[in-house]
DNA sequence: ATTTTAATGTGTCATAAGTACATATTTATT
DNA sequence: AATAAATATGTACTTATGACACATTAAAAT
């Protein structure tokens, strides 16, 4: 295989014949999901017998066709039906034995999905969301990756309007506070997180209230324009 | 070559033979080094043809039998003779055309170095440091790995007592402020400088003062123990 | 119609952090 | 003894953070 390579330079020729090429490459996707209060995790039952009846993350090898960014959407895509997600590369994975069947470095990516918009075009009966609070050990040196993306993620929703990627369109501000504390696995103040978000600048104000609710309704706030992506989703400044 | 491969699994058996391991695994350095109050990087005259006189970051394809992270120590000990650095590893470029010889997806990491303790041991007289503001182009895309790492460096240089590593083990705060100025490339105020870094307890009062010098001396300091590495480097949090 | 329920919407005070800015002090040199 | 060139330090203003309580609204129940 690695005949096939055109390779000019003569530091790789040298150094194709020392198996230089039986190094795999994979991307493995922290897939983020929100439901019941609860922040949700994509995973699958793994068919490796070493770890068999366990959970691993969706990934797969990176193809000689695709830019390594690519991998990601083709995967969900192919493996979920999901379309137009908001991806961000997080860590790569590489230490020698963290995968059973070979060397195989992985480059983890983290996705925000909204549960309800996109669902599951499930092409197995393998996959299924998991609260993340319930996830104890996953197979390979996923628990890690997990919480590398975990840790990201929480870093970046203040910084940026990342975490409306998990939610509808139109939301209310308990809504959004329910993610942001999902996400974060604490309790906020209402008052001190409307100031902060306020501050942001990121809200539009829709104009339109909750309904068929049992209490009064809040106020529904969609993102402001300038944040979206094609299709409503949030672009990765 | 990749017939020699330990494959196990039917998904990477069935992969195998598609020619996936025709994508070549590399590691990327932005060595950082700091004097003449400049902020500097390390670069080598790149050695492919289709970037003839252009220069490089120092890198190297990944071996099958060390850690994805081992690669980089690798490449500097082997490259510069330059030892017990800090090293961090920022993010994976993949792009398909980003290599002229073959597809080569490279891991980015830097490097701080304190360039007075760790003298080049020149394996080539290629290898020059360059002030960070005469950098216009590169080979690759390594101009664009290097603005990552520098933009990761700078957003962290607040957040984690990393930029010692570019120093020497005493200091005065003059000299720290230089570095942090160099780093961020702006002017900052002496008064608010420091208040910041007192805020941050990471800094040991030597009870010595600056010598040699046409002026009024400073105290020197130096990095508290409980955040320097074995032989006084900084320990990545 | 009135009351109850369950939520929304909002402000103040105290503390901490960020920013702009000027003067007295110390050492070596002349 | 005076000069040069740097160090060391504080205050006032603004902005952000965190703790905390009460009036209001809409629907549902009576």
């Amino acid at each position: 295989m690695a005949k096939s390579l055109q390779l000019k330079t003569a530091e790789l020729e040298k150094i194709s014949h020392l198996d230089y090429f039986n190094i795999a490459l994979s991307v493995d996707l922290v897939i983020f999901g929100y439901e019941d209060k609860e922040l949700k995790v994509l995973l699958i039952k793994s068919d490796l017998e070493e770890f068999s009846g366990m959970y691993s993350l969706l990934g797969d090898l990176v193809r000689p066709d695709e830019d390594l960014d690519s991998a990601p959407y083709r995967v969900l895509l192919s493996r979920t039906g999901m379309d137009d997600v908001f991806l961000e590369q997080v860590h790569t994975f590489g230490s020698i034995g963290r995968h059973p069947s070979g060397r195989v470095i992985t480059t983890a990516y983290y996705a925000l999905i909204d549960i309800r918009h996109h669902q599951l075009q499930v092409d197995s009966n393998e996959l299924h969301w998991h609260a993340i609070n319930d996830i104890k050990k996953l197979a390979f040196d996923h628990k890690l990756i997990l919480n590398t993306c975990l840790e990201q993620l929480r870093s970046q929703i203040m910084e940026k309007p990342v975490a409306f990627n998990l939610m509808q369109d139109k939301f209310s501000l308990r809504e959004l506070q329910e993610v942001y504390e999902a996400i974060l696995d604490i309790k906020l103040d209402r008052r001190n997180f409307r100031k902060k978000i306020a501050v942001k600048d990121w809200l539009q104000d829709l104009n339109e209230m909750e309904s068929n609710l049992s209490h009064r309704p809040g106020k529904l706030y969609g993102l402001k324009k300038q944040f979206k992506r094609k299709s409503s989703k949030v672009l990765a400044i």
